[in-house]
DNA sequence: GAATATGCATAGCTGTGCTATATAATTGAC
DNA sequence: GTCAATTATATAGCACAGCTATGCATATTC
């Protein structure tokens, strides 16, 4: 096995590229989505309200960096999710600077209904796909979730039992 | 091969369904990568930089149709690339109303550098992908965006020689 | 040549993202 | 136990990408 060297850094490139082709396509694909649902469904809530679907309730900072979001940008988010009644907001009875945030079954329903209205929009696109093709997306899409959620050192789902089930605006 | 309507009816389920999951994976990767880039290149101008180089100067109708946004978003798109000196206008002779876009050698320059230090940001995420598992990204990457530029019944493409020399600011 | 259609620009809004900074609570040092 | 430093969230204010509605100029059609 000679050349190691050479052979990892043509390995690296290719991977970048390949990364980015990956990255370019997602790009495309939102704008295909975002225009065949009539965008009225925003990406960001609903991808904050799948993380605490599937990561169960966390502050509001662990969930920007779940999230790749700065604090800030999440704490707006959070507050629009309230709005519409897809989140609550728990006291956090070990820091009463923190909440915990919930998603509520209406945020849980609202998830559901854009992915059914996702995949309706999308399939048309898509229906005469081969299995084979439609078995390399499916592949491709649980690769790219693993390595997302790997990439953050530990973070979140430590959270969980600390919190106390104080809504927002009783007494504290 | 009985029950086909009903076979059908669950294999659209699972399309779509992987549609949802590639889609929410794209959601999170397009953060992920802003993060990790430090979120300094703008997806949108990249995006239509690369439909440009990809299929040839267009205007701008037949750019935002490409692209996916409304024609105003392209018209402001394609403001900034100019001020950036990443595209320049040119006059269409054919059409005293519509210019023919075009990417500049500076434009394209931005668009491999963007391509470089997104590669490079990906890639300590997923260095140590199996071949295997870099062929499915490779192939995924492939089909959408094989699919979605077949989205579109023809579009662009078609009015490249139309085209005249003459600069904004020229005499037209 | 007047009416209609088309291509682009402008105005003005919303939402998501950011940084810098404020406020309040917790933690640590002494 | 109090004061300083740190931490969790909120607020302010900005930029940009997206949208719809609409205006303006040029083409096209009858």
């Amino acid at each position: 096995m000679p050349e190691t060297v050479v052979l990892d850094a043509t390995r690296a490139t290719t991977i970048s590229q390949i990364l980015v082709e990956v990255v370019s396509a997602s790009n495309r694909l939102t704008r295909v989505a975002a225009r065949r649902t009539g965008n009225t469904e925003s990406p960001a809530l609903l991808r904050t309200l799948s993380t605490l679907i599937a990561s169960g309730p966390m502050r509001i900072g662990e969930l920007a960096v779940e999230s790749r979001v700065a604090q800030p940008t999440m704490t707006k988010l959070v507050r629009t999710l309230g709005e519409r009644e897809w989140v609550r907001r728990i006291a956090d009875t070990a820091d009463a600077r923190a909440w915990q945030i919930a998603v509520t079954k209406k945020g849980e329903r609202a998830l559901e209904e854009w992915r059914e209205s996702m995949g309706a929009a999308l399939l048309p696109v898509f229906a005469d796909l081969s299995d084979e093709e439609a078995d390399v997306l499916a592949r491709a899409a649980a690769i790219l979730h693993a390595r997302i959620a790997g990439e953050i050192g530990s973070a979140a789902s430590v959270t969980g039992p600390a919190s106390s089930v104080v809504e927002e605006g009783a007494a504290r």
